[in-house]
DNA sequence: TAGATTGTTAATCGATTAACAATC
DNA sequence: TAGATTGTTAATCGATTAACAATC
């Protein structure tokens, strides 16, 4: 329909995932002061090869210059306009214990356009309190802070067991975009999005190569030896 | 060298990371009470297909009955012992804030076969202080836990800037995982695995397939049109 | 112009999927 | 045996990489 640069379609799912690192390590530039970078440098400090960074920034058009490299603070734009941070994006919290606590803290969400509106919590006896500045509302808040707030994306940090629960209640109230800390696996209807953060599976993969290198070290063999 | 089926070599990375959400999957039918389970069964408490679910378990070796199914119990000790659980992994986490104080009361880790032997900061402020039942510790520390307690897992969960030099030194004494929670690359030597959990990154994930839903969606219509 | 670096191509590699022979 | 389900094959799909023509 258009010849618009943003009508492409289909930028592929891994590079969608890279492009906040990208992000990230431009950032670090301009604020070290440095305008212009070269696929080499910038790959470098996002920790990946620069054929792959090329490809990735390929998907969103043609920002480089050949022979000098790319405008930090322009493609900086360019990728935070594709992942759409160049809007503000209202986020909800649901679960005030340990994690949910210091996700409510956690100031790395602000500096990326995310901006914490609501904390909730399934518990009568923690609604209320107030935590980093919100007072915790109870479920039955939710549909207003959509309609109200243009709430968009729910985090669940409950316990598993009752994940699911939140879960409905969030797509009930017309959130389609969930980030879930909770050790399970989410049902959703089609159109909702979820991703899953699991702080032991990642211990776990960890654990699976640090058994593979214990079997193939030196050291293993000093402890297999060793009373 | 030998038929033994732990014999067989190099398990796709993509397997490994969905091997611990079929332990979980397989954890929650045993708690049911569950015995005997199909792929078609165990795939869908897990989300995944039942074809790759399969694909997966062959390559840890042929633990299922044809007709029959899998074992519950015997399939779970099988993942088990080759994500390494079957033994005790001592972890320590260096940066006493928000996130690692959520992280030091986090039960999800001992469930797994984890035991958080250390809780370590650079702030001679913070050293001293109970934290879950643990004094927090100087990083000066770190080698003496790797030796006396065989300390291999370390969680990184200060601010960016001193992420590195708190991996430099987790490294020097002798750690070879990481599982970082700092928004920033770690260069490590060869040898070391780095696993990274970025909560913004997720959210900017989230982000982009949003705004691609409200670009498509008879919402942004109404968004667009009203005041 | 000469040197440098992008954007793209084509080859390779790894992951997913459907189908089905093997076999309980 | 008949029915069910695994383990494996082969085809497809998507991601990565190296190389280089385009071009600043």
């Amino acid at each position: 329909m258009s010849a618009d640069p943003s009508a492409r379609r289909g930028i592929p799912d891994a590079t969608v995932a890279r492009l906040p690192e990208y992000l990230r390590a431009l950032t670090g530039l301009a604020e070290r002061g440095i305008t212009s970078v070269s696929s080499e440098e910038l790959a470098a400090a996002a920790g990946v090869r620069s054929a792959k960074l090329r490809k990735d920034l390929s998907y969103l058009g043609s920002y480089g210059v050949r022979g000098v490299g790319y405008e930090v603070d322009h493609l900086a734009y360019q990728i935070s306009r594709e992942l759409g941070l160049t809007q503000d994006w209202p986020v909800a919290i649901v679960g005030m214990g340990n994690l949910g606590h210091a996700l409510a803290a956690y100031s790395g969400f602000a500096t990326r356009g995310f901006r914490v509106v609501a904390l909730l919590d399934q518990d009568p006896a923690i609604v209320g309190q107030e935590i980093a500045g919100l007072a915790v509302q109870p479920m039955s808040e939710l549909t207003a802070l959509v309609s109200e707030q243009g709430l968009a994306i729910g985090v669940i940090a409950t316990p598993a067991a009752s994940a699911q629960d939140v879960c409905d209640a969030l797509v009930a109230a017309g959130v389609r975009s969930i980030l879930n800390f909770a050790p399970c696996v989410l049902v959703v209807p089609d159109g909702v999005d979820v991703r899953k953060v699991d702080l032991s599976t990642e211990l776990q993969i960890l654990a699976f190569h640090e058994q593979r290198k214990a079997l193939a070290s030196p050291a293993a063999l000093r402890k297999a030896v060793a009373p």
